[in-house]
DNA sequence: ACCGCGCTCAACCGATCGGTTGACCCGGCG
DNA sequence: CGCCGGGTCAACCGATCGGTTGAGCGCGGT
């Protein structure tokens, strides 16, 4: 039995890599692409039955963003979502495997690699990249500072300098409740206004 | 007459995708690939001639890096290089045109665009994608980001999360005249706040 | 001597942020 | 089942920040 994948991407090219290497790799079809995670729930909704497993970049350019579109397909009951991105940061797997996903996998894997976890993360087994495993390692090893996945997500708007106002508007809530996670991201890395926070951020490597 | 190019990425999956989009649009046909700059110097110099443009990422996660192989490309007379990556910051930008790029693209280009860039290096002509150029405008409008000894001094104490007040402290001068620096930084900058200011700052490398 | 520029300061105002209280929903856990 | 933690939101207030105008001082260059 084939696996039907939904690819989510914001780069074409990504996406048009991603659908020859795991066509190239058999069993696997590429039934459904989307740009964005707003798009990908609303193919999901429509054709939800047709798609085995989501493959999933985190960093999308605009729109909805990886992490929120993972939490509402797992709310809603979806296909499992495999990760598949760039960076190995300890804070956006952690965010990752918080929001849900079923694995995570670096792009710089092997084709066959990345065909076999697939077929995996589609079976309900979780998959995770050696690199990967190596820093969840790390983390449980040393306990830092935990932030939750909203808040690391609410950081990394943070770093770029948004308003509380403009944050909003690209997590999809309200400014009051943007403020509330300020209060409890200040309260846990001990500082007492936005840019600290960065700062510290950055020294502890959460971003 | 079809174009024939050199692919440098370390990510299979990204040239499989750009093989895939460029050989689509037509008239390009992808002759050789390197997973890094040193495996494509060595394919240069024994095969140079048969190459009309070589399309390059700018971070390699490991062996030579993109900015040190387009150098070296430049440098020995080769085909031109178009760099093909994901960021566009001031920094990035700045640093692959200097090294000798003849142009600079976004990997969430569309693959129409894409393709038409490709063939536009090959013949020489120079080509930046619209958000790299409207950075590099930005960055010839504020001359050269000349900020004065006693900016970068104040930007260094909003790196560290200062208020306004514990600036003026840290630097014997009143409030005022630190709000009256912050203006005048975030105008140099093209920022509106102190966030994007320490954000922008550590892209330049101002600090 | 004059001009420009960087640095300094003041006063003012609207916008944003920091902080608090209290509330609701939901999912996991004992 | 009840409890708790995470996420969401509202209303409110004082503090801080962003932006403007206007002004004085000293230093270096034409």
């Amino acid at each position: 039995m084939t696996t039907r994948v939904l690819l989510v991407d914001d780069h074409p090219v990504v996406r048009a890599g991603l659908r020859a290497v795991l066509e190239s790799v058999g069993d696997i079809v590429v039934g459904a692409e989307a740009p964005d995670g707003r798009v990908a729930l609303e193919m999901l909704s429509r054709a939800g039955g047709s798609v085995d497993v989501v493959v999933m970049d985190l960093q999308m350019g605009s729109g909805m963003g990886g992490l929120d579109a993972t939490r509402r397909i797992v709310a809603a009951g979806g296909p499992p979502v495999l990760i598949l991105t760039t960076y190995d940061t300890q804070a956006d797997i952690v965010a990752a495997l918080e929001a849900g996903a079923i694995g995570y996998l670096l792009k710089d894997s092997q084709p066959e690699t990345i065909g076999a976890a697939v077929h995996d993360a589609a079976a309900g087994r979780p998959v995770l990249s050696p690199s990967v495993t190596a820093r969840l390692m790390q983390r449980v090893r040393s306990p830092g500072t935990s932030l939750s996945a909203r808040e690391i997500e609410i950081l990394r708007g943070l770093a770029t300098g948004a308003s509380n106002r403009a944050l909003a508007k690209e997590l999809f809530i309200s400014e009051a409740t943007v403020k509330t996670h300020l209060v409890h991201i200040y309260d846990k890395l001990g500082v007492d206004n936005r840019t600290a926070a960065v700062n510290r951020a950055r020294e502890e490597h959460l971003i």
